[in-house]
DNA sequence: CGTTCTATGTAGAACATTCTACAAATTGAT
DNA sequence: ATCAATTTGTAGAATGTTCTACATAGAACG
């Protein structure tokens, strides 16, 4: 057992792996061993260099383990930060990460593709040890070129032929026909959408996918020429105006999709402000089931996605990726209508 | 000129910085001092090592780069990730990293202190720059602790008198001192403070700041006694059964100071659902001025405390921080009443 | 022309881990 | 006992940067 390798730390400051091996007198190889689970530790080594860690309070740098092996960390990208849905997901991330050794840490898109392949990059070359991506609008082959280079799963992005990465979604569609449809069974004049006015035209967007939803329960109703959809962003005052001018026309509809729970709010206040009657005047249905949407005021109906559950999922299938799985997984999970006075 | 410390990077895939330096036919150090903006660099040599560099697509790599000198990341952690206020401070934090060639990571804390102090661990173990912590828990010696190892500027958390982190605030005293005024102006039953409930009882956090300014006020007018802090949690559905109750009682008040607006729209749900008129019958006043405040039929008056500027501060802190600077400074910004009709 | 400066570039140690290859010790089988 | 197999531990290369110390070549100066 020679002990020559104790070099003393330079700062004095820091305690590394080097310290722990001299204070337990084992090798730098054996205490790596300990800290990794790796085979070929006896039961007395464990405990000594156990002890010594604890006493000296040791913590392994991310730096340096990512330079040869596993960093234990997963990045998850999120589009913006402001959409009440997200946290669910975060959640969901969690209670599975909590119970194993991985952190998260999370960057934030702002809604911009050159500041999301920025981050992803970031993400990579912090040799980070997988990705989750939420509703990125990177897609195609430009999300397969990274996925190349670390695992990947995309959740709220329809790309369900990726074989590079794993998605994990709620089906849009059928979320969007459930809401379309059930305005529908209410009678009146056929209901118009409120979507998300975007940049990004890609199929695999959720938003688009609502759309595409909507439009087909409409072509199913026989009312392909009454589909309307209107869009405003968020956030942004200027809705405020789009809404209104809607609700003003003489064409003023009686039945209101919403893209989002946030877009279904500042309709509902709009509606609300000019003395429109929920639901008699004005139907509206709501989509991600927010916490606003259950406020007895609001009590809107929308379209629950499960996103706890989405991210739980997403964060399972990361893992499993990291352990080696090859082969891509598909998700697409069940929405359902929460009804609520709002319609 | 030698060549020889050409050994090929091991994985074909992977570009490091020695393949820029083979690439461009210069030392690795030098492509080092490139990256760097380090002295002695001639432009020629410059020119070469950054066209190699683009056209091989390198990018440095973080971990690497934390072993020795600094990873040009920035920790932001953020006490929970539900509360609108948020997304103002990270919108705030990136105005200044943008341009700079820091990039921001994001950790959550879940609210809960054991979490907080583990992502802190772990942003220190990445090692990061630096790190801007929104309303932590953690405080006192036990922040200090972490504060001697990495620069620190905490937001939202009231210790004026730390030495070894920054700190940045708007006056949450002043803020809720300015809402109750503008409530006891109005006349009628003395205001009743709508509060967070919380495990710690820190005199650092900003809710119990705000309690306290609102207590001030109510000395200040002689009404202490009438003083009355009603609590509920966040996000919690049975925060509305305890505003019914506050509500339906024998000796209703008038006015409400809500320490968020979050609580505010609770608050404003409830009473309207009871038939209440704002602000006649109850006068409601929040904090944060988030964009639901301004929400037609919401028309929340709000204690405005500038997020956004305040994210910038905090980087800009962080920033001088890194660069050495080690007396502390400690900013404390005026909130504004922004007046709406429930009031 | 020598000498000193300055500008430019290079070699190679250091950083804190992981992990392969191997040595030593122990166990098991005959 | 002897040999093979297994278990336990170690040495040291590898990872991709930064950065100190140094080498070299001109320029400036007397």
């Amino acid at each position: 057992m020679s002990m020559d390798q104790t070099k003393q730390a330079s700062r004095p400051g820091r305690v590394t792996i080097r310290t722990v091996a001299a204070d337990a007198g084992v090798s730098v190889a054996a205490v790596s061993k300990v800290l990794r689970n790796a085979y070929g530790v006896s039961d007395g080594l464990r405990a000594n260099v156990l002890t010594s860690i604890e006493k000296l309070g040791y913590r392994p740098s991310v730096a340096a383990r990512g330079m040869r092996g596993q960093t234990y960390t997963i990045g998850i990208l999120l589009v913006e930060i402001a959409n009440p849905y997200l946290p669910q997901v975060i959640d969901g991330v969690n209670d599975i990460l909590g119970p194993s050794n991985y952190q998260a840490m999370v960057g934030i898109g702002r809604s911009n593709m050159p500041i999301e392949a920025s981050l992803i990059e970031s993400m990579i070359d912090y040799h980070m040890d997988g990705l989750i991506l939420v509703a990125p609008q990177l897609m195609g082959e430009a999300l397969a070129k990274y996925a190349r280079q670390i695992p990947i799963v995309a959740l709220a992005h329809h790309e369900p032929t990726s074989v590079d990465y794993d998605t994990v979604n709620a089906d849009d569609q059928a979320g969007a026909r459930l809401a379309t449809q059930a305005l529908l069974d209410r009678g009146g004049k056929p209901p118009v959408m409120i979507s998300l006015s975007y940049t990004s035209i890609a199929e695999a967007n959720v938003v688009r996918q609502r759309e595409k939803g909507y439009l087909a329960a409409m072509a199913e109703a026989g009312l392909s020429d009454a589909a309307r959809i209107v869009y405003f962003a968020f956030p942004d005052v200027g809705g405020q105006t789009t809404v209104q001018d809607l609700l003003t026309g003489a064409d003023r509809p009686t039945a209101l999709f919403c893209w989002s729970d946030i877009h279904a709010v500042v309709v509902i206040n709009q509606a609300k402000a000019m003395g429109l009657r929920l639901p008699q005047d004005l139907a509206i249905i709501g989509y991600d089931n927010s916490s606003v949407a259950a406020l007895p005021l609001i009590d809107l109906a929308s379209i629950d996605q499960a996103g706890r559950k989405q991210g739980a999922l997403a964060a399972q299938l990361l893992l499993s990726r990291i352990k080696g799985r090859r082969v891509p997984n598909h998700f697409l999970l069940e929405p359902a209508l929460v009804r609520r006075s709002s319609v």
